[in-house]
DNA sequence: CCGATATCAGTGACACTGATATGG
DNA sequence: CCCATATCAGTGTCACTGATATCG
């Protein structure tokens, strides 16, 4: 290999201290990130989940059955994108869907039996798969980054 | 089949720590990520730049001028989308892409005087969109918040 | 008339895969 | 023969916009 790179030393760029990009918290969620999502979908592929799934699942099991738009609100998927999402967890019967008599514009999902089985699978391997995601961090460690991230997230949706 | 049996547990979600969706490190990341990668490309396109362009030519500036595959591995932008990152900037003119003599696989590429000219005003800018996202934690905590980060992404680039 | 809801079609960014042509 | 490089076309996911029909 012919050593182009390397060459001469930039002289304007000297100020900043070097290693600038991989200093900066937005670079280093959005890569750290892809690769999160990435073992995160793989291994629930795996079980032929997806983590969309887990989370209306979770959701529905911990704060009880709701609209569409409540599940919506609760998981931070995305309306729009929530009508696919119940539609392949009620093919594989995880969810029940049916229209609220009170309000003839909603439907009411709950958790069937079958995804109420489900779930202590999806746990298990979700939990598996944020400890690899986590290894080098200690436990302390892992909770301050979730400390951390939170207070971030919590501010970014406050304030949009 | 038995559809009561789940309901006499003494909820087998209970074991679990309530809000587990949003302790999780890997959706935290997610959400997190989708917000600060908003907040950054908007940012950015007030003054007609994408988060890749300032990858590449800060990386120019500090390690100096390199192949298309080099610049790939430094900013983490993949080898098949390098070509159009490349292209956006040589219209701009901020970098200039010429065969190299000595491997006639490789472009060269450099970062321009306009290039050079522009990355000051990119910095500020990113400064800016830093803060704003780590607004709500002591310089301690964004020093802490990007140490874990880094020890996380390293871990998971070396073992990929 | 306003607002919420469910649905659908479509968009742009992103991180890829796979193929091809060229060259070391 | 194998590997690297640059390029192009295409894929699947994601978060989102905009429109529509329905209903409170």
């Amino acid at each position: 290999m012919t050593r182009a790179d390397a060459a001469d030393m930039p002289d304007d760029g000297a100020r900043k201290t070097p290693d600038r990009l991989r200093r900066q918290a937005s670079r280093l969620l959005s890569q750290l990130t892809a690769r999160s999502d990435r073992l995160i979908n793989e291994g629930l592929a795996q079980v032929d989940a997806r983590k969309w799934h887990y989370a209306v699942l979770a959701s529905l099991q911990e704060y009880g059955p709701g609209s569409q738009a409540t599940l919506s609100r609760r998981t931070g998927i995305y309306r729009s994108d929530m009508v696919g999402v119940l539609n392949e967890l009620a093919e594989r019967d995880l969810v029940e869907r049916v229209p609220d008599p009170d309000d003839r514009r909603r439907n009411i999902i709950t958790i069937s039996a079958r995804g109420r089985r489900r779930l202590p699978r999806l746990d298990k391997v979700l939990d598996g798969l944020q400890d690899e995601l986590l290894a080098p961090l200690s436990l302390a460690e892992r909770d301050q980054l979730v400390q951390l991230l939170t207070r971030l997230l919590d501010h970014h949706t406050r304030t949009s």
